[in-house]
DNA sequence: AATATAGCAGACGAAATCGTTCAATAAAAG
DNA sequence: CTTTTATTGAACGATTTCGTCTGCTATATT
């Protein structure tokens, strides 16, 4: 997808992020076109979703750059007076994306209500997002820019899935200093309890194999990987489980 | 991606899949077109080949047909008269992929080797298939392709994951038969199994975070997924939990 | 008010690629 | 042999899309 090499300046003169007002815009180091009338942030903001919601429907590279600019409702030369090229907006795209995080600060939460009901909010949550349809095709498209940017795949999988899975880690030593737990590396019960939740529904939903799961599946889901993960590393009476303490990893 | 509707029928005038050999094409029924030069095989089945590889390599929609006949050392006319349009190119691909099916019987295996060595073995493969450059990749593409075509997309999921998944039902099934697991919903717990082997590494495959894992390190998920998932579904002796009864083996 | 830029609509040339066609040759069947 | 189809290379028209540009109005700063 995509031909050409990507700019790394996204943007034409205006290096101004999506969510960036105009007094900002007016006080924040913009030496170059001070002068006249800004440009509007409403029309960029609304060119990336447009961008987004046709790249995401019709492929990076079927959708037509006049196509995007009658969907947001702005002239195609405003377009590239925003972006330089497809490649400049897709990388906006997938950067205003990537800001849209996932997780906060669970452990507070685990405090007042508990490790195992936090972890199932946890799940409920991953789970919606992870098999929220427009989400599943976003990991296609930004799976397909990868092929010509690897870095900005890295930047997303750290501010998505990777900032979903250290928050899960710190959650899970959380209940390994109160005792709750009885694991040796948070980081791979992490992956064991996020392909808990998993299973096949992720798969499935890549290929659109069965339809979205409803809420209450996926709560089902979510509380049934929390039971089983606890059912993996309760601390048991020692005699019976050393578990995790010689075994961990070594094999 | 592939904007116009594809063709149901994706070849041009012969229906012959990509292995039949020139004795089949005159023998079966092949009623248009028995007279007289044959179509070359061959060259089909280097146009297929040539096409996944572009396809993979640049995006399903940007790879040229000029390209990829040129790739295959075949003039474009001739990809033209096997396959109609771009689509039936992609079907193409798509389908002679499925047919590099993954499983087999590993029933039998596991009455050889025991169910928790076939079930490493399996998982090995599966991890090793799952996790594979190449395969990602063309997820993403069937993924993508999906778009304009469900149809292809639950063809390919059943001839690949899902048929891995029935035949890790079946292993499972197997085992509770002989008592060595106790589960009630086999098809549950094989999503449980799954999980248990992917963790991460399918999200961290995707997105490209890390590099491939190395079969030493796959070999090592296999085996600590089968570890967690006999500690889950031994049948226990209903005091404590000696799970770890035959642990053993992993290390 | 003067100035400078944003925004719009539309037209534009340029380039790429599609899928077709043609005449000539190659290979198989009758 | 003749007939029939495949294959080739090249050229073709048609279409699409790109990214730019022009004339005009709108909206901001100074």
């Amino acid at each position: 997808m995509v031909e050409g090499a990507l700019t790394l300046l996204a943007d034409r003169l205006r290096p101004c992020s999506t969510s960036c007002s105009v007094q900002a815009m007016r006080h924040e180091r913009m030496q170059l076109s001070r002068r006249g009338r800004p440009k509007d942030p409403v029309k960029r903001t609304a060119l990336i979703a447009a961008a987004r919601q046709l790249f995401l429907a019709k492929g990076v590279d079927v959708a037509t750059m006049e196509e995007i600019a009658t969907h947001a409702k702005v002239s195609k030369a405003t377009l590239y007076a925003n972006f330089a090229d497809r490649s400049a907006l897709l990388e906006a795209v997938i950067r205003t994306e990537s800001q849209r995080v996932t997780s906060d600060d669970y452990p507070e939460e685990a405090k007042a209500l508990g490790l195992e009901t936090t972890l199932r909010h946890f799940g409920l949550r991953l789970l919606t997002f992870l098999t929220d349809p427009q989400r599943v095709e976003f990991d296609m498209l930004i799976a397909g820019a990868t092929k010509q940017r690897p870095e900005l795949a890295r930047r997303f999988f750290e501010a998505g899935p990777g900032r979903g899975r250290a928050a899960l880690v710190r959650l899970i030593a959380t209940g390994v200093r109160q005792g709750i737990l009885a694991i040796e590396d948070p980081l791979e019960a992490a992956g064991d309890l996020l392909g808990l939740w998993q299973g096949f529904t992720r798969i499935e939903a890549t290929f659109r194999y069965r339809n979205t799961p409803g809420r209450e599946e996926l709560r089902k889901r979510a509380a049934r990987g929390v039971r089983l993960f606890m059912r993996l590393y309760a601390p048991s009476t020692p005699a019976s489980r050393p578990t995790t303490k010689r075994r961990g990893r070594g094999c």
